[in-house]
DNA sequence: TGGGGACATGACGATATCCACATGTCCTGA
DNA sequence: TCAGGACATGTGGATATCGTCATGTCCCCA
């Protein structure tokens, strides 16, 4: 019969769904080039804390970064994908924004920032 | 100061957008081995009349499909993405999908259809 | 020229998304 | 134990999306 009703599009649609919006998409730029905590997306982005935890908790929804508790603050780096068409267009993403040197050097201006002054 | 001010992700995240739809990547499914007029995309994933041209509208709005007439009926094919981030995510695509074999011989059989019974 | 097929679109109710403001939770250091 | 910083979440209103029904447009053919 038809072949298109056996694929399972749904994880890639949800995938696709969480990076439908210019701001999730910008945080997985820079979270391409490593992880970082909320704060530091927060500034980098210019969003309200507000804002920047609810995008978060979208993306982590869609099992597209999952967080790691240090002390205080909270780092979110991107998830591993199960799926064989989520992990492939991820991996092409990233790829395509690992290619972007100014953003690498973004993030780790941002980390540099993280010891002493913290997030402040 | 920050790199992520000049990465301009609009492009991507409207594609995403329309991509975050089970709906719309099935038809992107099919569509990436081949063009296909909306009565097959109708007949093939189920769908009534209007919500197919409806889906196809956002596809098309979205840049992601071009259609083509030809006499009574409209094809519908990928369009050339002009966004160097758009087009590597969307070949990327393609290429996933297009390894699937079965959704080839999906759209040949559909084509094949065309000719005599037209789209009945 | 009139009818029917292929497709698009207006209207609309149901549902989801987005963002800000305020408040809550958890951790740390004094 | 208390204050404050880092995050998360309840609430609510504006806005957008989704799918259906009905209708409109365009094209082909008898």
């Amino acid at each position: 019969m038809s072949a298109i009703a056996s694929l399972d599009v749904r994880p890639l649609s949800r995938l696709m769904k969480a990076l439908g919006d210019e701001t999730r998409l910008r945080m997985v730029a820079l979270l391409s080039h490593g992880e970082l905590c909320v704060c530091h997306l927060e500034k980098a982005l210019g969003l309200t804390q507000s804002n920047t935890s609810r995008q978060l908790t979208v993306l982590k929804a869609a099992g597209v970064v999952e967080p790691r508790r240090e002390g205080s603050w909270v780092f979110y780096r991107l998830a591993p994908q199960l799926d064989e068409l989520t992990k492939s267009q991820l991996r092409a993403l990233v790829n395509a924004f690992g290619k972007r040197e100014v953003l690498r050097r973004d993030v780790e201006r941002l980390l540099r920032a993280k010891g002493p002054a913290s997030c402040k």
